[in-house]
DNA sequence: TATGAATGAGGTTTCATTCAT
DNA sequence: TATGAATGAAACCTCATTCAT
């Protein structure tokens, strides 16, 4: 225990205590954590989180805000515009899927954990979810617009695109924890391959129809 | 508050118990939610719930026991060997999504839930969940199998393509719930033809190349 | 669990209550203890317990009264005023001695438990317990009286007597419970050997004065 | 209640809580008294005896530690190795009654409490009461011992007189207090008294024979 | 600024006791 | 009579939050 903490500017330790509650909260949840647990993990003492964040609902919903400008920076760089539209499109959920399955904490806190907890977050968390989610929205657009900027798919159907990738990518890096030997890399190409079984299947006759 | 006494036989009211745990859980989360809350939401007191359950933790074991149950039962009854594969897998997954957007409360508490909380339940409730994964995985086997019994995909991709089901299916739920005017076969017939217009695009030449 | 219980005679059935209520009690303490624990033990439900002793409280007070009635019964058939003195007192001393020793649930029930429960017993526990000291009071005076009834120690002396008899027998109690190599006769020879000792060594001059 | 938080040094406040717990435990028994009464006792409030001690039953066992400890300080310290042996062990057992009849509130919970609680407290609890007994027991040989060092009584006499004295002890304090005029030194002058009448009929033919 | 000390509020759990059959 | 079903009250314990240095 560091008997008197060094004097840090604001910002700094704003982040070294965000960054200890994605740690804390990704592990054992909002609720089971305590702020005791976020003050040691991040070095300091109990009234110094209150002093900076205010309470235990703000500090969450800093890490909620955090995470999702991290994760809206992280596709917005990955969109290429000039990109052949298709190629954008994969490239893009590469990299969305990468970023889910090394950033674990991030996601944990960020889509599984705020969704469950109850009533006090529905509304920021919420708001900082649909920012992600309408990141990724422009992101499937910007795929499957022709170069002209025409688009392929409706505003809505991009919609259900970007919440299908979302799904799978969150169900998948459950799947990659549980088969250490496989990677990002290759489960990506699992997935492609999958693609392209389909479609050959499609065009032989198997029709998917209901 | 039911005035008097209601006495009932131990089957029913654990049903109702458990009933009401499993929508108060899915709502609040199971930090969130009291037991006091779910003894009136059951419209009994506290100590009923003990006198049947045992513990908080055992309550919510067993909602998710029981709705594993459930949600196996589904699965396995719209699998219908006979039929043509094609066929068979999106029959299997559009009973599979209907049971997710029709039972928003069993799903909740059974997938979202039961990942994110820590230890006390890792095992029991894990055993649970991977008894669904393991059906809708052998739904995906059937559904992909040729008539003879021939396996079109791998166990390994099987698995794969019943995460991206499941998590397509929790992700494209909360959509229909923003979007009242849809409903989940509308949202199902979008979804096909999204793939339809994928299978299309890939044979005019945009390649999702790796 | 028997489903029907026989009909028994109320006096019966109290009886199997209240020896299974001491066997309980002074196993785990009148705390510790659960009605529930005691009406098992007598192989009966919770609620004849109510209905034939009213509450925990009464049948903790019953559990007292009864042995407390044995305990002065025994005492009582020890003491044979023919006898000469001296032999009395102790032959009389050997035997709640072994009463002690071979009832020790009765005692722990009535000398240790008794004592140290609070408020609610302080009453008619105390006089259950002054009517055993009583009799042992009695039985000093007897064993130190003369042929003719003169008194050799007054009244006052007597009770502290009493009281010393009952506190080594308590004390004693214990000692032989961790040596069980030792039996209560073997150890009323060790304390008369030790007395003996005692008196040689005043009339060699060692005074024991203060 | 005191109405402005009082801001003690961890080592006084827990004095404090130790002080009242015995009082608070010595009165109403460990089961029936609540860690709530213990706070107010102490003037603190209930998380207090949390924060510090942990639990009710580490309060309880702390107690038992430090009465022991005070316990085997008296004791040891009224052992004069010097003093002729006799005398020693008289003056020893005065000190021994006296601690007894003015602590009350230690002597209840070291030795009639600690006895009757059930399993929790078997292990930790059981070493501390022997410790007090051991070093009675020490004392005793110690007071039975010739100048040059040799013993009087075997090393289990002297455990069985240890064991007499203290439930004399145990069981006269209770007399004490139901006479109100007489003093600790008052009633050692009696038993002494009682001493002395036995050798004397002992001397003149009254045997108490086995 | 930074922190050890302190507490109010609330949650899980138990149990003596009663009701209704 | 005898008992399974049900509950009110209270206990232990935790934790977000504040106070005073």
């Amino acid at each position: 225990m560091v008997s008197k903490q060094q004097r840090l500017p604001r910002e700094v330790r704003e982040r070294q205590m965000i960054d200890a509650a994605v740690r804390v909260f990704s592990r054992s949840g909002y609720h089971t954590a305590s702020v005791e647990e976020v003050a040691e993990a991040a070095g300091i003492s109990k009234p110094m989180v209150y002093i900076y964040l205010g309470s235990k609902e703000r500090l969450f919903t800093a890490c909620i805000h955090r995470e999702a400008d991290r994760m809206v920076e992280v596709v917005r760089a990955a969109v290429h515009p000039g990109e052949p539209p298709e190629l954008g499109l994969w490239s893009g959920l590469r990299v969305f899927f990468c970023f889910v399955a090394d950033n674990r904490d991030s996601w944990a806190v960020l889509y599984q954990h705020a969704r469950t907890q109850g009533e006090p977050f529905s509304k920021e968390v919420g708001a900082a979810r649909s920012r992600v989610i309408d990141e990724i929205t422009r992101m499937v657009v910007a795929g499957t617009s022709l170069p002209g900027g025409e688009r392929i798919v409706s505003q809505r159907d991009a919609e259900i695109l970007a919440r299908i990738a979302i799904g799978a990518a969150d169900s998948l890096t459950d799947w990659l924890l549980e088969h250490p030997e496989e990677s990002p890399e290759s489960l990506i190409d699992r997935v492609t391959n999958l693609a392209l079984i389909g479609v050959e299947r499609y065009n032989t006759g198997d029709v998917p129809s209901a």
